[in-house]
DNA sequence: CAGCAGATTGACT
DNA sequence: GTCAATCTGCTGC
């Protein structure tokens, strides 16, 4: 029941954080309003050999620069001009792999959640969306997750391997071969409710 | 500097 | 199924 620790970011590939921080809780605690759910959809973006990623061939821009930062720091960008997308840095500095929160099952702060996402039904299965209901915003784009803002507990819900569905990652089809490469995990739906 | 595509979403035909 | 919303970064004039 302790936020994981920046060891724990540091010691692991994009790879297996993508895999374990499945059923682990993302957790928010912004302008004093707690908010928080289990991961159920993640993907991995391995360095600068992966096609799909941003920093690919060792690419930095100011959206980018955070991929670079040490593992356990935020990495929030803006796509498509509009939805906040949230991301885990993993590895060390200068070694640029992170892991794409893709989906949440929403656990507390319902009612804030649904507020920020102006909604009478709540809806965090998606990466624009569930930033939105968590309130991560460009402003987080570095923010610690050892931090007060955002963190990552393992509440004891880690999921089982046969649980766990792989396959190609969403919307990256301009990455060649890389495409294909089954690096998005998610829980089976059969086993979230 | 113009044009275009992008780790998306929701409204509308 | 189609398409607009609208910021970032890359390509080419």
């Amino acid at each position: 029941m302790k936020p994981l620790s920046e060891s724990y970011y540091q010691e692991r590939s994009a790879v297996q954080v993508a895999r374990e921080l499945l059923g682990k809780s993302l957790e928010t605690s912004i302008n004093g309003i707690r908010t928080s759910g289990l991961i159920t959809e993640t993907e991995a973006y391995t360095g600068i050999g992966d096609r799909a990623s941003h920093a690919y061939g060792g690419r930095r821009t100011a959206r980018n620069e955070m991929m670079y930062a040490k593992g356990g720091t935020s990495y929030v960008y803006l796509c498509y001009g509009i939805h906040h997308l949230f991301n885990v840095v993993v590895s060390r500095i200068n070694d640029p792999q992170a892991v794409l929160i893709r989906s949440i099952h929403p656990k507390e702060g319902l009612p804030a959640m649904l507020a920020r996402r102006n909604a009478t039904t709540l809806t965090t299965n998606g990466p624009g969306t569930l930033s939105q209901a968590l309130g991560i915003r460009i402003i987080h784009n570095g923010s610690s997750l050892v931090g007060p803002n955002i963190c990552i507990i393992d509440r004891g819900m880690t999921a089982p391997e046969q649980h766990i569905i792989t396959g190609p990652r969403i919307g990256v089809g301009y990455a060649g071969a890389d495409a294909l490469l089954p690096y998005r995990y998610r829980i089976a739906p059969s086993h979230l409710r």
